[in-house]
RNA sequence: GGGGCUGUAGCUCAAUGGAUAGAGCACCGACCUUCUAAGUCGAUGGUUGCGCGUUCGAGUCGCGCCAGCCCCGCCA
C-alpha cells in the first residue's frame, strides 16, 4: 500500500456505504423498520406517544368496523392541526366501502376510555384525524421526563441483543485525517442510539495493523531510527520515514529486499520484528486515544487485523470445503457469488488479503458475541467489498441470523469540491481539525461571553468547537458528501451545534436564576400548559423516543439531530412568547419551570446521543 | 463496458406512498429599560434533472434517458 493511495480514501486502512445488505440486496426503510419495532410482549407501554397509537387503534377496533390488520396510523403534516391520522383509503378498499364514508363512520362511533390521551376526534375526506389531550399530554409527558431525567428516550427494544459496531479503523503508523473522523463520529453516534434502544452494544476498532506495507514501515525505522516525539508529530515522522524508503527502494534492490525480509519476519512471529511492530501499534494509538477523548470515542475492543492472523488457514478452509470459493489453475482461492466481481481470499504466493481477515472477523465476532446485527460504518467506495464479503460469508453458511449492515458515508471535499489528500497539500489531520475548531469557538466565546471566567470559556470552547465539528458530521444522511466549510462548521446560528447548545444554556440560565430567586417552589399545575407554543413545544418532547427508533432503524444519527433542532426552534418560540420567572399565577410558573427543565433534559439527552456536550452557560 | 450513489428554493439540507413539498444560510424589513439577540417574527424564493408507467394518490415505487461522483487490484 502507498500513501498516495490511502490519502485519498478514509477509514479502514485502504483510507476506501446506509444501506444493509443482505444476501446481495438493498432494502428499503420500510422493511428494515420492521426488525425494530418492539415486540408486543415487551412493549412497556412506558412513554406518552406509544400509549397514544395504542388507545388510538383499540378505539378504532372496537367499533367492529375495521380489522386489527388493516389499521394502520400515520404521522400527519405539521400543517394539517392533528397528531396522528389513520388514512382510511386502503382498509375502505378492502371493506368495499368509500373512504369518506369510512372515516365519517368511525369518527359517530368512536367512543374513548376515560382519562384517554386522545384528545379530539374528526374526520376530514378519508383521513380519520386524531389529536392529543392537550392537559393530560403536558401532564403526562412532563412527568415522564422528570421521572426518567438522563434515561428519558431509552427503550427496551433491542434487550437481550446484541449489536457489534464496527467503526473508525485507523491505520497504525498513520495520522488520523479528516477521512477518519466520518466513521469514528457516525460510529460512536450509532453505539449511544443502539444502546439508547436497549441493546448490548460491542464497539471495535477494527486497526489497520496488518499487510504488507509494515515490512516498509519495520525496515525504515531499523535504517533510519525511530521517531522521538509523541502525538501527530511521531505520525507524520513515521509517514516521513515511509515515504524516503519507499523511493529510495525503487533505486535499491536491497531495500526492497530488506523490507521483504522484515515483512515475512513480522509473519513468522520474530520476536524483534513483533516488538518494533508493537512500538509501533502503541504509538499509533497513543496519538489517536488523544483526540477519541475529545471526541468521547469509547470502544469495547480493538482487535486489529493482526488479532486474526491465526484465524485465516481455517477460514481459506472452510470456504473451500463449503464450495463458497474455489481453487484457481494458478493457486489463488477466489469467489464468484451473486453475479458480482470475482474476488480472491487467497493470494497465489499464499498470502491472505483484506477480505480474507473480514470473513474471519465476521465469524469471530459471531463466536464470541452472538449479535444480532454487525455494523460497519466505512467509507461508500467499499460497498462493492461488503457485498462481497457478506455473500461469501453466507455462501459459507455464517450469519443466518445476523443482519450484516454496511453504512455507507460519502467522502469530505474542501468547499470547492476538491478532494483533500496529501498528494495535493490540502489535507487536513484530525488533531489539526480539533484544535482549529476550538480556537475559532475560543473567540466566539471570548466576545460573545466575556463576563465568564477564562477557565469557564475554555471548557465552552472546547464543547463547541468539538460540537462543531461532530454536528457538521451528524446533521445530515451520511451518504452525502461533506464539505470541510470552516464558517458553515462553525457557524453559531440557524441549524449548527452551537445554537442546540445555545438553547439548552438558555434553559439551564433560567433554571438558576429560579433557584437564585426562589421562586417555582409552588406546585406546578402542568394543565395550565396550553399556550400554542408549549403544546407545540411538549409535543415535540414527547417525540425523542420514537426518534431514537427511527434512528436506529434507519442506522441515521441525522434522525436525532433533526429532532435536536426541532426541539430548539420549538424552545426558541417558546421562549419569546411566555415569560417563565414573571409569569402569574404561581402555579403556571411553577409548570412553566418545568417545561424548560424537561426540555433542557431531553435537549441533553438527544446531543448525548450525538456525542455532542452540553454546557450550563455559554 | 458492468455496477453503485447522488440530483428538491441562489447555497446547504429535510420530507414513514397521503392532505398546501418544509428548514437554515444568503438577501430585504421588523423586534433588546422585561428570563442569554448564539434569539424571534415577517417578506422573497419551487415545472422535486427529463420522460413514460404503476396507484384513488408519486419528491418517494418501476422502467428508460441526462448530469455529477464513486467502484469493478493476487491493495487496504
Amino acid at each position: 500500500m502507498c500513501l498516495e493511495n490511502t490519502a485519498l480514501v478514509a477509514g479502514r486502512h485502504l483510507s476506501f456505504s446506509l444501506l444493509p445488505i443482505g444476501a446481495g440486496d438493498t432494502r428499503q426503510y420500510a422493511e428494515v423498520k420492521r426488525d425494530f419495532q418492539a415486540r408486543p410482549e415487551e412493549m412497556s407501554m412506558r412513554y406518552a406517544l406509544e400509549r397514544f397509537i395504542a388507545e388510538i387503534k383499540d378505539a378504532i377496533l372496537a367499533t367492529g368496523k375495521v380489522p386489527a390488520d388493516l389499521i394502520e396510523i400515520t404521522t400527519p403534516k405539521p400543517n394539517i392541526p392533528a397528531d396522528r391520522t389513520f388514512v382510511t383509503f386502503k382498509a375502505a378498499k378492502a371493506l368495499g366501502i368509500d373512504p369518506n364514508r369510512l372515516a365519517a363512520d368511525l369518527a359517530a362511533t368512536l367512543t374513548l376510555p376515560p382519562d384517554s390521551l386522545i384528545g379530539e376526534v374528526s374526520a376530514s375526506g378519508p383521513f380519520l384525524n386524531f389529536s392529543l389531550h392537550p392537559q393530560r399530554l403536558a401532564a403526562t409527558v412532563l412527568e415522564e421526563i422528570m421521572a426518567s431525567g438522563t434515561a428519558y428516550g431509552t427503550l427496551t427494544d433491542g434487550a437481550g441483543r446484541t449489536v457489534v459496531i464496527d467503526y473508525s479503523s485507523p491505520n497504525i503508523a498513520k495520522r488520523m485525517h479528516v477521512g477518519h473522523i466520518r466513521s469514528t463520529i457516525i460510529g460512536q453516534s450509532l453505539v449511544h442510539i443502539f444502546r439508547a434502544l436497549g441493546y448490548r452494544v460491542i464497539g471495535d476498532n477494527h486497526l489497520g495493523d496488518w499487510g504488507t506495507q509494515f515490512g516498509i514501515i519495520l525496515a525504515a525505522m531499523q535504517r533510519y531510527g525511530r521517531p522521538q516525539s509523541e502525538g501527530e508529530a511521531a505520525m507524520a515522522e513515521l509517514e516521513a520515514l515511509y515515504t524516503r524508503y519507499n523511493a529510495e527502494m525503487k533505486d535499491d534492490p536491497a531495500l526492497e529486499e530488506e523490507a521483504r525480509r522484515w515483512s515475512l519476519a513480522l509473519e513468522q512471529g520474530d520476536p524483534t520484528a513483533r516488538a518494533l511492530w508493537q512500538w509501533c501499534v502503541d504509538l499509533t494509538l497513543r496519538a489517536a486515544q488523544r483526540n477519541y477523548d475529545r471526541l468521547g470515542i469509547r470502544f469495547d475492543y480493538a482487535y486489529g487485523e493482526s488479532f486474526y492472523e491465526p484465524m485465516l488457514p481455517g477460514v481459506i478452509e472452510e470456504a473451500l470445503r463449503s464450495e463458497a470459493a474455489f481453487r484457481d489453475v494458478d493457486g489463488a482461492v477466489v469467489a464468484e457469488l451473486d453475479k458480482l466481481p470475482r474476488f480472491i481470499i487467497q493470494r497465489s504466493d499464499g498470502g491472505t488479503v483484506y477480505m480474507t481477515r473480514d470473513i474471519a472477523t465476521i465469524k469471530f465476532r459471531i463466536q464470541e458475541f452472538n449479535p444480532s446485527h454487525i455494523i460497519y460504518v466505512v467509507d461508500a467506495r467499499q460497498e462493492l467489498h461488503f457485498r462481497q464479503l457478506f455473500a461469501i460469508v453466507r455462501a459459507m453458511g455464517y450469519a443466518h441470523n445476523v443482519e450484516l449492515v454496511h453504512v455507507p458515508f460519502g467522502v469530505i471535499t474542501t468547499p470547492d469540491g476538491q478532494p483533500l489528500s496529501t498528494k495535493k497539500g490540502n489535507m487536513v489531520y484530525l488533531e489539526a481539525l480539533l484544535d482549529e475548531a476550538v480556537a475559532r469557538a475560543r473567540a466566539l466565546v471570548d466576545a460573545k461571553s466575556p463576563d465568564l471566567s477564562p477557565e469557564e470559556r475554555a471548557a465552552i470552547a472546547e464543547a463547541v468547537g468539538i460540537g462543531a465539528v461532530i454536528y457538521n458530521d451528524l446533521y445530515q444522511d451520511p451518504r452525502r458528501n461533506i464539505t470541510l466549510d470552516w464558517d458553515r462548521m462553525l457557524s453559531i446560528e440557524g441549524n449548527s451545534a452551537a445554537y442546540l447548545q445555545y438553547s439548552h444554556a438558555r434553559c439551564r440560565s433560567i433554571l438558576r436564576r429560579a433557584a437564585e430567586e426562589g421562586v417555582g417552589s409552588e406546585t406546578p399545575d402542568l394543565t395550565l400548559l396550553t399556550h400554542p407554543s408549549e403544546q407545540r413545544l411538549i409535543r415535540h418532547l414527547a417525540r425523542l423516543p420514537e426518534a431514537v427508533r427511527e434512528a436506529a432503524a434507519r442506522y441515521a444519527p441525522f434522525v436525532i439531530a433533526d429532532w435536536c433542532y426541532a426541539t430548539a426552534r420549538e424552545f426558541g418560540i417558546f421562549f419569546e412568547q411566555c415569560p417563565v420567572l414573571r409569569a402569574e399565577p404561581p402555579a403556571l410558573r411553577a409548570a412553566r419551570i418545568q417545561l424548560v427543565a424537561a426540555t433542557a433534559t431531553a435537549l441533553q439527552n438527544g446531543l448525548a446521543l450525538l456525542g455532542i456536550k452540553a454546557p450550563e452557560r455559554m
